[in-house]
DNA sequence: ATGGTACGTTTGTATGATAAATTCGCGACG
DNA sequence: CGTCGCGAATTTATCATACAAACGTACCAT
């Protein structure tokens, strides 16, 4: 997923203010400085300060009105699908309350995916699936497995021809994968999952919607334990 | 949802050049004018168009680089998910496609929604529910019953406790609201749906994730039907 | 032929000035 | 005494211009 690059000015002023209003140093509600004094204290100029705000009102985080100022929006009217939102998250807050709030969305959106995939997938579509899978297979260590994992599910998505479902499916995924980094190369036996894969392919090439699902459904759950251990394992040798 | 207000002067620009490229007028690959001449064709100073571009660049619908110019991103790069680029393909592309891919977020959202609420619902948030199944059973006539129809989902959504749910939800339900303006209307009976309601509020009442998951799958499923026939019926006075 | 360097084009940033919009207070009138 | 309307002040919105930085391209040297 692309997001806003920092190294550009407005880039940076971007990510700077975003990260305050998601963290909660800046609060719904809260009316900031004015842009002159705002850009002052940023160390840009007027210009480059306004561009900012305006992809931070794209987003939903903000809104200005003349005299009375730029102000942080209700939490209800931000975009918390955007890729930025997401990442700014990620990256202050990890608490595992989000987290399972992520984790859930995965459980809705695969296993309907799945399902989808079943019933409408082309040949051409499952033909990448399965190739991912054989990827997968033949995997010889952690990394390779990674981005052979990825594309499976990404070309499942993909079988589902439903760009809005790919966008989310996207989003969410690469926002779960900053906390799934260092989760295949800990793991004693990276290939554990498998099988779990093998069912849900089988069951795509056999248009077999339901079976499909469930297979996803158990994979998903699977996963899902698995980062709880994982988890917990951390937060005992932290202790 | 909020949408970017077409009453600015870059809020124009924003709109008028999405459009162009969400309808397919500019295609991906595609580098529009440089942004002296850009900004002169739209009656605009460059400045504003800036903070236009910047936006669409939010948006994950173009690219800016220097020397290069800016050119339209491929489509899976865009923020699908966005409310003004849902807003834009409705307003141009009511392709039956388009719709079969929103009611089908539709019937992924709301099911898991409807289980997740039964199981994590407060009290308060179940007040909420009843209260605006309450307001369903009294409405007058169709505009009510839409504002409580409305209502409720939303607090089925509120219920579930998260945010990028309810945030998929309020971006899908707005654009699918565009083709359901007269749909109640139209009805015969507008109360029809209010037995399926009554199932997932005991439902989410009682506490019982699978059974609140089947009576919004009814739910959505006898709306989609409806909304086939009043497709075909509109097709049909059309010819 | 290949590699590096100079140049031109386009976006990026800065600055200062003016327009438009909205809130708030003040005053007039009922 | 209350209410309505008008004016002033403040803040964002827009504009015009200038300069800096980045990037591709082409040319030159080796």
């Amino acid at each position: 997923m692309k997001s806003t690059d920092t190294r550009s000015l407005h880039g940076h002023v971007v990510r700077e203010l975003g990260r305050r209003i998601v963290v909660g140093d800046l609060q719904p509600g809260d009316v900031l400085p004015r842009e002159e004094v705002l850009a002052e204290s940023m160390e840009v100029s007027r210009t480059a300060l306004r561009e900012a705000l305006k992809v931070l009102s794209a987003k939903g985080l903000i809104e200005a009105r003349p005299k009375t100022g730029t102000r942080v929006r209700p939490k209800d009217a931000w975009n918390q699908l955007d890729a930025d939102v997401l990442s700014w998250r990620c990256e202050s807050m990890p608490t595992d309350d989000f987290i399972e709030k992520l984790v859930e969305m995965r459980e809705i959106i695969e296993p309907a995916a799945a399902a989808s995939a079943a019933k409408q997938r082309t040949t051409a579509q499952l033909a990448k699936i399965d190739h991912a899978y054989r990827k997968m297979e033949a995997a010889k260590d952690p990394d390779e497995w990674a981005v052979a994992d990825l594309s499976f599910h990404d070309a499942v998505l993909q079988a589902t021809g439903n760009e809005l479902l790919i966008s989310l499916f996207s989003v969410i995924e690469s926002a779960l994968g900053m906390f799934f980094v260092l989760s295949a190369k800990t793991a004693g036996d990276f290939k554990y999952s498998l099988p779990h894969h093998l069912k849900v392919l089988e069951a795509i090439k056999r248009n077999q919607p339901e079976v499909a699902r469930k297979a996803m459904q158990g994979m998903v759950a699977d996963s899902k334990a698995n980062l709880h251990k994982k988890r917990k394992a951390k937060a005992k040798s932290a202790s």
